[in-house]
DNA sequence: ATGAAAGCGCTAACAG
DNA sequence: CTGTTAGCGCTTTCAT
């Protein structure tokens, strides 16, 4: 049997002070070896580090991190406000957080997440940064909750949001251009033949809201007709609203600004049963450019958000305020992609 | 003016002592009372739960963790073995995640979420142990890391592998039964008519060569050939190496098992631009069941994975394990669903 | 039922 | 360059 046990986990060597014990010197000179700190000696690090090394040490991150008032973790909140139902699911939030675990573990941070479902919370905003858990947050999605971000952001400086800008608005977002791409849509439709539009999903939440109304100024600059068909989220309910909504509008709606793609493409399957020719009968948009978006039959045409663009930029936003500076929005331009739906 | 900042953030209540001092009681009296210990006068409690929400005081996770070694946070890692290319994406692990986020939050820990590249990180699963930020830790996906995760199983009890079951394992590990599952697959587009199989997807990972193996059992058993058509997971290169794949192969193969449904899907955009018909000319079956699946045209048969109880079994089994005990994996049934691409 | 005191593991002055 | 010391904020004996 050898004498020490070389896989770290299990063995004795568990604190600081442990390794220091080994090496002959002080805790302190450890800690310092470890962190790379410029004053101590080259030979006493190199013995430090092979004795670290050896053992599988770690330093403690909660004892590090209480000491140094800070814990090199970021928390990623997702509210879930309207549509109470369990899962976060929806692939667009799902990939930007994917994004954003590559860009935070780039910048040496992790990431802790957390779901909220702010009607059982209702401080889930403070609670999250009073934890001492996280050094910053980053929220995706408004959701229904602007005021009390709002009014957190007025006392939290590390806080940037995934979301809608409005005007006037005092905490840090960002976000697509959801107004010019819901002109964007109803732009596209409108040329590609539509006489009479209709604006598919929930304008409740905020981004929504503001693609809608996006929509709703090209219409009525342009004398168009257009109505909503609200839907929800949920993959299930979704197809059944879908079908409810065809049903009640077959022959008259020829021009479909869908608030997602993933609404998008239910749709156009909603469509192809009912035996509506895309885009003959009937035109649609999506939004997104989800990966969906180019497998539909036909492929979609959609209003592109630049998801790593946007991951990229809460990241570093979110930086700077942890560095003490007050920074500004950030709103993508959108980008309209023709495929064939439209 | 008030006087007291009943906003809480950036008060002057930071610390459990602060608490103490108001209350006119010791910060030992606090914890107790914020902990719901029984043995707190019923009034003092009251006293100090009022003023902790009138300062919105919450105390430091940080040092309560370290001082009750106990974080309250599960990790969980996603490997990125083979395919090192950045991004997490993959829908069917995003979805799992979130699933994860909503029974660990049900049982009141918190996330921490980590990709990990393991050609970059020797050591990534011990850092992660060793780090004293987590409780226990959650793997998505063995990627080709299994001989690592089997070494840690042996010295670290708090950990939950999602993957693929293998005889005799040290690693509790909970998945669907890939070869099964496989199995299944192959019958159906056999039993569908096709007289010549392809495999379509990378069989490196340990949870596809076991989906690949399956399909080759049933295919010896009924003297069917069946080639292995590789691809990768990123959607770009997918569509050019399917293509590829179609030109030269096209005619000879009757019958595609995709190692996934997002495979899937993007296979049938590529026959469908070739101009083969789905299922007539040729047989497709996926993997998974994303919502995907049912959104294909045709829609797409394939072999369904039972992700909420992948998910529950996961948090529980890793729960049972913090508490102790030494848990078995489990190993959940695949169900072919039949839709109309076979 | 409450207070006093020790200490989780680490880091950052402050000496030397 | 290194050792000593104090203390981050909380929990938990041990007294009372």
């Amino acid at each position: 049997m050898g004498e020490s046990d070389t896989k770290g986990r299990g063995a004795g060597v568990r604190t600081i002070t442990d390794l220091a014990r080994l090496a002959g010197v002080s805790p302190g000179t450890v800690s310092r070896a470890l962190a790379g700190k410029s004053l101590v000696n080259a030979r006493t690090r190199e013995k430090i580090e092979a004795l670290a090394r050896e053992h599988g040490f770690r330093p403690n991150q909660m004892a590090s991190g209480l000491r140094r008032q800070k814990t090199g973790v970021i928390g990623v909140a997702i509210p879930l406000g309207h549509d109470v139902r369990q899962q976060i699911s929806d692939t667009f939030f799902m990939t930007l957080l994917g994004l954003l675990a590559d860009e935070l573990t780039d910048k040496g941070y992790d990431l802790m997440l957390r779901r909220v479902v702010p009607m059982n919370d209702e401080d889930w905003l403070d609670r999250y940064i009073g934890s001492g858990m996280v050094d910053g947050v980053i929220v995706i999605g408004q959701s229904d909750q602007f005021d009390r971000i709002e009014e957190v952001a007025d006392g939290y400086l590390p806080m940037v949001v995934w979301g809608n800008h409005t005007q006037g608005q005092r905490h840090c977002v960002v976000g697509t251009d959801n107004r010019l791409g819901g002109r964007m849509a109803a732009e596209r439709l409108i040329a590609a033949g539509a006489t009479s539009l209709a604006f598919l999903g929930d304008t409740a939440p905020i981004e929504f809201a503001a693609r809608y109304a996006g929509a709703r100024d090209v219409a009525m600059r342009l004398g168009v007709p257009l109505r909503v068909l609200p839907t929800h989220l949920a993959p299930d309910q979704l197809s059944e609203e879908i079908a409810a909504h065809l049903a009640g509008n077959a022959g008259e709606v020829d021009g479909i600004f869908a608030a997602t793609d993933t609404i998008a493409a239910a749709c156009m399957a909603q469509l192809r049963a009912r035996g509506l020719a895309v885009p003959e009968q009937v035109r649609i948009v999506g939004f997104d450019d989800l990966p969906i978006a180019s497998q539909t039959v036909p492929p979609l045409t959609t209003i592109r958000q630049d998801i790593h663009a946007g991951a990229r930029g809460l990241v570093d936003l979110l930086l700077r305020r942890l560095a003490g500076e007050e920074t500004e929005s950030l709103v993508l331009p959108p980008q309209l992609k023709i495929r064939a739906s439209a």
